[in-house]
DNA sequence: CTGAAAGCGCTTACAG
DNA sequence: CTGAAAGCGCTTACAG
């Protein structure tokens, strides 16, 4: 059982099973042809365990991340982070390391990136937020053959890549569902989208295709108005959100991102009743609207989960080759105030 | 870094620190002390893999698991043994082995029991179906010093046991949030309750519980009619049915476990329109009701997941200590037509 | 092109 | 009560 076995089988030495299982250069055609043949035969497989034993202490696994800052105190990414980290420990035995690199916007992502690349890391985490750099980050972590995943957020680029990400357009889809449910097929619809600095995040566009096409496929005759807000500054209420609140009064809103919380305010202030939301995350406060019934439903994105997965995934198939993960659909996890999870035990699954 | 470093320190041989580390008996109280102030000074952890490594070959973790039958073609069971199944390959190379039992009823699980006591586990995964032998198992094993994980269903028992299972009052009340989003306040629901041989379940109990004391907690005005069938036999649709076939036209109906497939026939068959089913697990029939929008929701209980977390969690008991995570409450998972999982790509995560 | 030896961190069996 | 040696399966550095 192991290079042992197939050494005295192939009556050669452990180094040279080594040297074919490696490809390594320098053994004869026919000593790799008999070694060859009695892997094969014994149906060998590498004790991943025994080889990062030795390679901890000589060879270590280092992991670059580069994801959006998180010393705000309620950062989204705390989340991935956390998922990171725990990964990062449970591995750490097994030789692995990991260096975190926190951008602002794209000029210091280009920056954090150039410093990425003049180390020798072995795999690369990071978010698609910005289409040039990624594509940069890709190609030159192709070229020198560092395979990368990006989480969170899945846009378009020139190459093949890995995304550990929920299906926006999948959730928007969701989210068109549940909303159905509960105004019905006679409803008047809402799309809130809040943008950033940035400007509207891609996620928030795909959420609002499947959530317009879930009406479509349904051949519904519902009404859908979209409403962008800039979070930038005071959260105002515009003369559109008035004549939005006096529309009939069966209403179904859907937040596109994590800021469903700032709408139950509002709707009391101008008195309007019967209106149902669905919003994106677990975030305290929106957690809050969940339990006291002012949001309806929340989908969650498993961040915690996003992080650690990749991490495990990338050590996977760095270790064993086995890449068959790098590509991850993160389920649309719908909460309601009844199966909101408290308490770590819960929470372990996403980690 | 590790037992060699202690022993330099200590002035000892890694012999007596290794000793000490295991509480083993031999060493001067001395010496302990000694051993045990540098293990506390450098703060040491064991090297989980190292040791394992070592032992793979000298000291297997043999697991018995002991579950209903799988022979049947769509046994539910199928999923839990893949579930061990994939978390005993990934673990085969740390020396870990498994062993099924699989019952029928209380006396081949009490025969099967007594086979596992006859061998050495290490530990035990099994189903609490029957409670006076479910205590006698917990019993027999607490006695030996071997540790249990209950999967599935929680019952009373009159030890303390882990349970790695949804939370069945807690689904029970998700079930009643999401119809009532459909039916409304002023509907009339209906809990449907199918029987086995072995009449009704544990888990079947509490969901009614916990749909039933959702609304009661709301304070609505709802009517709620329990109905149990038997479905030894074939199913046939009694008197009790055809009146409420004929009950107002706002209907929810709770179908309590793994059968609600059964009822979008019947009920086209008696011409009953606008009523909404929600139901338990992700069958291939269940599946299809809800992709062809005679089914609204599904629970999905995550059974593979289940299977999976309760080896590896006893695995991380059994050589790090770490039984943290021997009690898990499986999210109640909420499943509509457009988060269902296809591909073997997003049931990774519940392996 | 090939082999023998040392070592990763831990465990065990034996010697004293 | 304590230590020295061998070994788990793999990798590396060195010798030939």
């Amino acid at each position: 059982m192991g290079i042992k076995r197939i050494a005295r089988l192939a009556n050669v030495s452990i180094g040279t099973v080594d040297r074919v299982l490696h490809n390594r250069t320098g053994v004869s055609k026919e000593t790799e042809k008999k070694v060859r043949k009695v892997i094969k035969e014994i149906g060998y497989t590498k004790n991943t365990t025994a080889s990062r034993l030795k390679l901890a202490s000589v060879k270590k696994i280092k992991f670059a991340v580069l994801i959006p800052e998180t010393k705000n105190k309620w950062s989204y990414w705390k989340l991935p982070k956390k998922g990171i980290g725990r990964a990062v420990k449970e591995l750490m035995e097994l030789g692995v390391e990991v260096d975190y690199f926190e951008f602002l916007d794209s000029s210091t992502y280009k920056g954090l990136m150039d410093e990425i690349f003049l180390k020798d890391y072995d795999a690369i985490v990071t978010v698609a937020f910005f289409e040039n750099e990624s594509n940069e980050l890709l190609d030159r972590a192709n070229k020198k053959d560092i395979p990368v995943v990006f989480i969170d957020t899945e846009i378009e680029l020139e190459m093949p890549a890995n995304f550990v990400r929920q299906d926006s357009y999948k959730a928007g889809r969701v989210a068109g569902r549940l909303l159905n449910g509960l105004v019905g097929d006679k409803g008047c619809y809402f799309v809130v989208n809040m943008l950033n600095d940035r400007g509207i995040h891609a996620n928030n566009v795909q959420r609002e295709r499947g959530f317009r096409k879930f009406f479509e496929d349904s051949g519904q005759d519902v009404q859908i108005r979209t409403i962008n807000y800039s979070l930038s500054g005071e959260f105002v209420v515009t003369k559109e959100m008035e004549t939005w609140f006096a529309t009939d009064d069966r209403k179904g809103i859907f937040v596109t991102n994590s800021k469903s919380h700032l709408l139950p305010r509002i709707l009391e202030e101008y008195q309007v009743k019967n209106t149902f939301i669905v919003g994106f995350d677990l975030n305290k406060q929106n957690l809050k609207h969940l339990e006291n019934g002012k949001i309806d439903f929340l989908i969650n994105q498993q961040p915690r989960y996003q992080g650690y997965v990749a991490i495990k995934n990338l050590f996977n198939y760095l270790t064993k080759q086995d890449g068959s993960e790098l590509n991850l659909d993160i389920p649309v996890e719908i909460m309601v105030k009844e199966n909101i999870p408290f308490g770590p035990k819960v929470f372990a699954k996403m980690i």
